[in-house]
DNA sequence: TTTGCACTGTTAAATGAATAACAAAATGGA
DNA sequence: TCCATTTTGTTATTCATTTAACAGTGCAAA
C-alpha cells in the first residue's frame, strides 16, 4: 500500500530527492532550520513549482510562512529513499577511478558504505586499497553472499566489464553503476545505471559550439 | 540554415548520439562494417524504433538489406557533434579525481584535447601533472584566453566550487562540467551540466530496495 | 515471376515531465 | 478589523520524448 504510493513517484523526482537533501545539508550546516522552496529551487537550478511539486508527492507539508522544517524533510527524504538497515556496496576494479570513489565516498552517507573491492591484479587482492579490503575476483561469490551486498560499481577496464558484470550478478548483485565505457548486459531483475563521461563532455562541448 | 536544422534536435538524441558513436566504434573494432538499428539498440539497452527515429533526425539513411554503414555513421555523427577544428578543455582541481580523468581522456578523442591543468596547491602548481602542465589558479585568465579554451571541467574540493567557477567564467569558459557536489551559479551564456555521484548511487540504491 | 520476410523511414498516438494557473492560508501592517 | 503580501498545495495545461503503427522496399527462395 505505502509501497505502491512510492512506485508511481516520476523517475527524475527520486533523482531530484537526493539532490535536495544534499542541498538541505549544506543549509543547516549553516545553522538554517527552515526554507522556501524557491531558495531550494535556485540552488538546483529548477524551478519553485517544481519543488512543491516533488514535495508534494512524498507528502511532505512546509508551513506558510516559514517554509519547510530542513531536519523534517532531510529526515523525510532518508526514509524514502535509504534501506532503513543500509546496504552495502562494493566496488570491482580498484584502479585510480576504483579507488578515487572510494576515498570520496568515506563517510558521506550513512545508510550506504563500501564494504568490499575485488580486483584481478594479485598486488591488489588481499591487501587493503584506499582502507577497503580488497579481495580477489574469484571470491566474489563468497563474500557478496556472506555480507548480502546488492550494490556493486563497476571500474574495471573496458575490456572486462562484460564478463566482470556477469559475476556480479552470478553472486547476487541486484543493482549495478556502470562507469565503463562499454555497455553492459544484464537480466530484468538486476537494475542497471550507466554514466559515460565522455558523452557528457562531448555534450557540453556540442552546447558550447552550437551556441557560438 | 543548416544551424537551425540541428538546433531542434531533442538533447536527449544528442546524448545518445555521442553513445552511438562509442558502441559504433566498438563494433568496427570488431571489422564489422554495417549493422542494423535492432543491434545498436540492444547496446544501449533502447528500443530499434529510437534509433531509427535519431538516425532519421540527423539525416542519415540505412540500406535496408545491410542496415546502416557503421563508418559513414561514426563519420556523419562526428560531423554532427564535433566541432571541425577541435575544442580544447581545462580541468580545475589536479587532485584524484582530475587525475583519473586526464589519464582517462588521453587519446580517447581526436578534437576534444585537455591541454591545461589548475590548482591552487603550490607543490602541483608550475608542474607536469599527469602529462598536463599544471598553472596557478591565478594564471586562468591569462592561459585560458591565451590557448582559446572554452570548456572546463571542476574537479575542486566542494566548498571551492563556487569561487573557482566564477573565475573560469570570468577567463572566457563558455562550458562547465561539474564533479563537484555543490551545485553552482554561471551567466546564462554559459552552458552547465552537472554530475553528482552519490545521486547515482543512492538512486541505484533505491531501485534496488524498491523491487524487493 | 511472385510471395514472404526482414528491414528502414515517417507519421500518429501515448506517455511522462515540467510549467502555468490559481485557490487557500497565515502574517503583519494600515 | 481587514487588506495586501507571501507562500504553500493542487489541478490543468503545455511541452518533450518515447512508443506504436504502418507504408515502402529490396532481397531471397519457391
Ligand atoms: N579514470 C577515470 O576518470 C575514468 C572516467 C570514466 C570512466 N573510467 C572507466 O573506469 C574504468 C576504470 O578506470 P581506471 O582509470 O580506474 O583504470 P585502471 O586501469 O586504473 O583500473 C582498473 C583496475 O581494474 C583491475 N581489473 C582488471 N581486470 C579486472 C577484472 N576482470 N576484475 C576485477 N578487476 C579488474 C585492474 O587490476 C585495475 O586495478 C575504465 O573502464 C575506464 O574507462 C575511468
Ligand atoms: N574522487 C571521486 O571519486 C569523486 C567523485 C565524485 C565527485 N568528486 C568531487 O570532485 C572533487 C575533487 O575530488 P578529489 O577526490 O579529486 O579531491 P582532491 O582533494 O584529491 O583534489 C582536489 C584538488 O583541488 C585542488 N584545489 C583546492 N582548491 C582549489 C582551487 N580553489 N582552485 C583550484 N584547485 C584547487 C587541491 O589542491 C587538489 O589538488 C570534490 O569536490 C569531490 O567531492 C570526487
Amino acid at each position: 500500500m505505502e509501497d505502491r504510493f512510492f512506485k508511481n513517484i516520476p523517475h527524475r523526482t527520486i533523482e531530484r530527492l537526493s539532490q535536495y537533501r544534499r542541498a538541505l545539508q549544506i543549509y543547516s550546516d549553516k545553522g538554517k532550520t527552515s526554507i522556501f522552496s524557491h531558495q531550494i529551487a535556485a540552488l538546483l537550478h529548477i524551478t519553485a513549482v517544481q519543488v512543491r511539486r516533488d514535495l508534494m508527492l512524498i507528502g511532505y507539508s512546509g508551513s506558510l510562512r516559514k517554509g519547510y522544517d530542513i531536519n523534517d524533510l532531510i529526515t523525510l527524504i532518508g526514509e524514502l529513499i535509504d534501506s532503513p538497515d543500509g546496504q552495502k556496496v562494493a566496488i570491482f576494479g580498484m584502479g585510480d577511478l576504483g579507488r578515487a570513489i572510494i576515498n570520496y565516498f568515506r563517510g558521506k552517507r550513512e545508510k550506504l558504505k563500501i564494504v568490499a573491492g575485488f580486483d584481478t591484479n594479485p598486488e591488489k587482492a588481499n591487501h587493503e586499497v584506499a582502507g577497503i579490503h580488497c579481495y580477489p575476483l574469484e571470491k566474489t561469490a563468497e563474500i557478496i553472499g556472506k555480507e548480502g551486498i546488492k550494490i556493486g560499481i563497476l571500474t574495471v577496464p573496458g575490456d572486462q566489464a562484460d564478463e566482470t558484470v556477469r559475476i556480479m550478478v552470478e553472486a547476487g548483485i541486484k543493482g549495478v553503476l556502470n562507469y565503463t565505457p562499454t555497455p553492459v548486459e544484464v537480466p530484468d531483475d538486476v537494475y542497471l545505471e550507466e554514466y559515460n563521461m565522455i558523452s557528457s563532455i562531448e555534450k557540453v562541448a556540442f552546447y558550447v559550439k552550437e551556441r557560438q
